[in-house]
DNA sequence: AAGCTTTTATGACAAAAGTCATGTTTTGCC
DNA sequence: GGCAAAACATGACTTTTGTCATAAAAGCTT
């Protein structure tokens, strides 16, 4: 499979601002751009593989790429779900373990990958950076004590409601009256999001249209109603 | 409710050796020990609410400490068990938002608070430490992914399995042939760690019990064949 | 020691969710 | 455009787990 390679100045890249690298000293910026290395991905491809040894960090261009686990029967969990601007990767490498999990890409992506050693140069001489970095890992910590404890003790219903209103945050494109997901999440990835099989989510999917808080719309979903989704998403007894 | 304060030197702490403050150099140790304040919990008492401003880190010498969630209905989910040598409330302090959960007092606990001020200048004025900070938080992250994906795919009974292995982990005392799990937990705790009702932890600990896979010593569980246990742990099909 | 509260235990039942089988639709590809 | 594969859908059924009721046991307090 040939590597497509494209090119990119980090100091044009339209997701510097949304960031970590947003507030590099140009130096430190341009030691990152002149190093990296990037490359174009279809979908299905993968970026790195649970088990392995990270040798740098993922910037993301374009596209969207899913961060799973695999269990031993093979069923998949989606940790995250990334979008331009995004950083891949970075978890194993500060924390200087092999990679917890495998990144795929869901739709066709442009990614940037700077090798750890410029990376660390500029985590280590830049304090304010490492400040952002440590920031950025402890809220997205919080974010996982949150999902946990939805895991824990909410019903596959309550979580689907969730995880819709979840990507609605990142991916919706608002309408009139409504919001349009712009993400293509096949069956079995919504079930792999919400932790659950994907014939439940078939028919809470359906549930939902049934109820008009949702419609389909090729492959991809419309929230019509977060409110009434929310109080799904929240507890029965409400 | 008064506050019993007590008094050690960092220096001269047991749990130093274990501790992130390991190998701070002796100015930045001490200006963390002359500036914290040491009180003695009873159990059941909190240390810190979810909700609420953190305004320091808390830096257990005795007795343990659970956090935890509670979700709408009152169900609780406990996201750590920490022990003495273990820091409390960082997440929160680095990530610049409120507490996202509760910490309250599981054995009688004596626990230093260090102003967050402090903290900060220590951790700011020490690279080395900041990178064993981020290390941990990573590390600490990596934990909460395995967690979360088994929390969405595995039974409760393989759960409870791995968290009794879990603890064994951290709270076991080695016997000739089996491991005393050195930390008194109720029925409902165990619950709240598994994520599940109170009856199903007591149904399957009763059925462990039965199959001889562990027994209860008082309000303390021994792991008699921590094998057999971790074929529970795993899955069914294996 | 008696009486109260909390914890542990057990049974019966209901609800939620998983699994398996099968069929239909959509998609990708030659 | 037609074929194969993948994705989506639905029904039937089983298993798991939660809930509620009740009771026994253990811990505290006076």
């Amino acid at each position: 499979m040939q590597r497509k390679e494209f090119t990119i100045d980090c100091q044009l890249c339209t997701h510097l601002k949304d960031s970590l690298f947003n507030g590099l000293t140009p130096e430190d910026l341009s030691r990152i751009n002149n190093h990296k290395t990037c490359i174009q991905y279809k979908k299905g491809q993968n970026i790195f593989y649970e088990g392995t040894r990270p040798t740098g960090l993922f910037c993301i261009n374009g596209g969207k790429v899913k961060v799973f686990k695999n269990n031993v029967q093979g069923k998949e969990f989606i940790l995250y779900i990334a979008k331009p601007g995004d950083f891949l990767g970075y978890r194993a490498l500060l924390s200087e373990e092999f990679y917890g999990a495998t990144a795929t890409v869901l739709e066709d992506a442009k990614i940037c990958f700077i090798q750890k050693e410029n990376f660390f140069e500029v985590l280590q001489k830049n304090p304010v950076f490492m400040k952002k970095v440590v920031k950025q890992v402890c809220q997205q910590m919080g974010i996982m004590e949150e999902r946990m404890a939805e895991l824990a003790h909410k019903s596959v219903r309550e979580r689907l409601a969730g995880s819709l209103l979840m990507l609605k945050e990142s991916y919706g494109m608002e309408g009139d009256d409504s919001v349009l997901l712009d993400i293509a999440l096949s069956r079995e990835d919504w079930a792999s999001l919400v932790g659950t099989a994907t014939e439940t989510v078939i028919r809470l999917l359906s549930d939902f249209k049934s109820d008009e808080l949702i419609s389909f719309e090729g492959k991809k979903i419309r929230v019509l109603d977060p409110k009434r989704l929310a109080k799904q998403a929240d507890l029965i007894v409400a």
